[in-house]
Formats: structure tokens, C-alpha cells, sequence
DNA sequence: GGAAGATATGCACACATAGTGATATAGTGA
DNA sequence: TCACTATATCACTATGTGTGCATATCTTCC
């Protein structure tokens, strides 16, 4: 029933696109960084990106419709935690990736005048 | 040295935000995915994807520049590879987690009223 | 019901970026 | 050197989206 091949959709794609580009927001990133440790409400997260309420209401909600935070209400306060694990793996993957790649950037600016003519 | 600890900096922040949002976007991906079988010239990519040569260039500069495509010259023509193996795996976690989710929404569709009313 | 606090939303502006056609560059062979 | 082919770049327009301010909505408590 389920397309699996490897070949995807266009309606994929852009389901998937759609979901990189949610998390191509750096304050977005910052945003799942704190949720992390679990559950947060909107104020100590406003408070701990130093941000604006309305702003980070706003990110916030786009975390949500992409599926990737929870919210829970308790009394007059809201909650949101990350509903989809999945965000950490893709982005510690990505995060290793690209501590891996300043590493060969490191060591090829490090390399001999001549290596370094063979770019 | 290098900064390995739960929290990123700001600037590996930026970094990563970059790179999700240069996978963010169908028509890269739809490149990617050509290159999945292996390397392409230009030529085939842009007759391959229905798109402008221009276009198709550019996105190719985009992912080169981001580290995710190798660029080889045979001649006249040349030919770009996936050199990143790690957006494979970006991408297939995430259509697995897009299918995961649309199975929900579709079992969710299709719960009794009673449990609907519940959202 | 009215006030107060927490969160969400609407609006306007600025900026980044994708698409497109014209043009430039680079390699090849005559 | 000149034409030809493959690819890259430029200039322009259009669209999307992040930000900040003002304001609305919702819940609780008096």
C-alpha cells in the first residue's frame, strides 16, 4: 500500500523536503537543543534563547504541525516536548558530519604547499 | 579540541541549520537521488529531471559547495557523485519517519468518532 | 463577570533564495 | 584560430519566510 522503493514521490520529496527545511532554522535547532532534556514550558524556553515571546510561539508551532514536538497544557501554562526522537539521531548524524568535515579542512589547510596544489 | 559536548555553539548551529536546509529542497533531493546509482554528467541530469541546464547547475554548485557531491571532469563533460554517503541516510530516516507518520494520520482517519473526538 | 498572566496570531517589512533566459567560460577537434 | 559542445554564471523577478510589534485568545483566580 505504502510506496517503499527507492525511487520516492514527488509527493514525497517534498513531504521530506518540507521536513528538512523545518529543521534548516538555527533557532528552531537551538529550540529542540533545550528540549532535549524533556519538557519545557513556552516561558523558561523564552527565557533561555534570550528571544521574544511571540517568535518563539511562532517556531514553536512550526515544530508542531511538522509533527516533531508535543504540546501539553496544564492550567494556564503549555508544555512542549519532542514528540519524534528522530531529530536527535538527524542531528547528531549531521552534527558528526560536519565536525568530520572542518577536520579534513583542518588538515588540508595543514597540508604541504604542494598537496595542497592537487585541489 | 574540537567541540563535542551536548550543546552546540551557535556556529555549529548555523552549520547544521545550513545543511538541513540544503537538503530541503525537492529538486536537490531529486538530484540526490539520480546520484544514488552513481555518477552522472550534467547532461543526463538535467534530461533526467525535466528541468533547464542553468537551474540544474545550480543546484549542483549548491551541493557541491555544501560537501555532499564531487565534481570530475572527463573531457568536456563533467560529472558529479555523491560524496557524502551520510545524505542517504538522512534521507531514508526521514521517509521513514514521513511514511510512519502518514500511517498514523491514516489510522487515525479511520478510529471511531468516540476516539477522534480525543485530538 | 472582570482582571491578570501565559501563549498564540495578524500584519508589515526585510531578506534570502529559486526559477529563467541570456551570456560567459572551458575544453575539443578541424 | 575558429566553430562546437558542455557547463557555469549573471541579471532579473517572484515567492517564501523570519522577525518584531501590536493585539487577540485562553485559563485561572478574585
Amino acid at each position: 500500500m505504502v510506496k517503499t522503493d527507492l525511487t520516492m514521490s514527488d509527493k514525497m520529496m517534498e513531504l521530506v523536503a518540507r521536513r528538512f527545511r523545518t529543521l534548516g532554522e538555527p533557532y528552531r535547532l537551538r529550540l529542540l537543543q533545550m528540549l532535549e532534556g524533556g519538557e519545557m514550558k513556552v516561558g523558561d524556553l523564552v527565557a533561555g534563547l534570550d528571544g521574544n515571546q511571540p517568535n518563539v510561539s511562532k517556531h514553536l508551532q512550526i515544530l508542531h504541525e511538522a509533527g516533531l514536538v508535543s504540546r501539553r497544557r496544564a492550567g494556564i501554562t503549555i508544555f512542549y516536548a519532542i514528540s519524534d526522537p528522530m531529530v536527535i539521531k538527524l542531528c547528531s548524524l549531521v552534527c558528526r558530519s560536519e565536525i568530520e568535515r572542518s577536520k579534513r579542512d583542518f588538515e588540508e589547510l595543514n597540508a604541504s604547499p604542494v598537496e595542497r596544489r592537487k585541489r
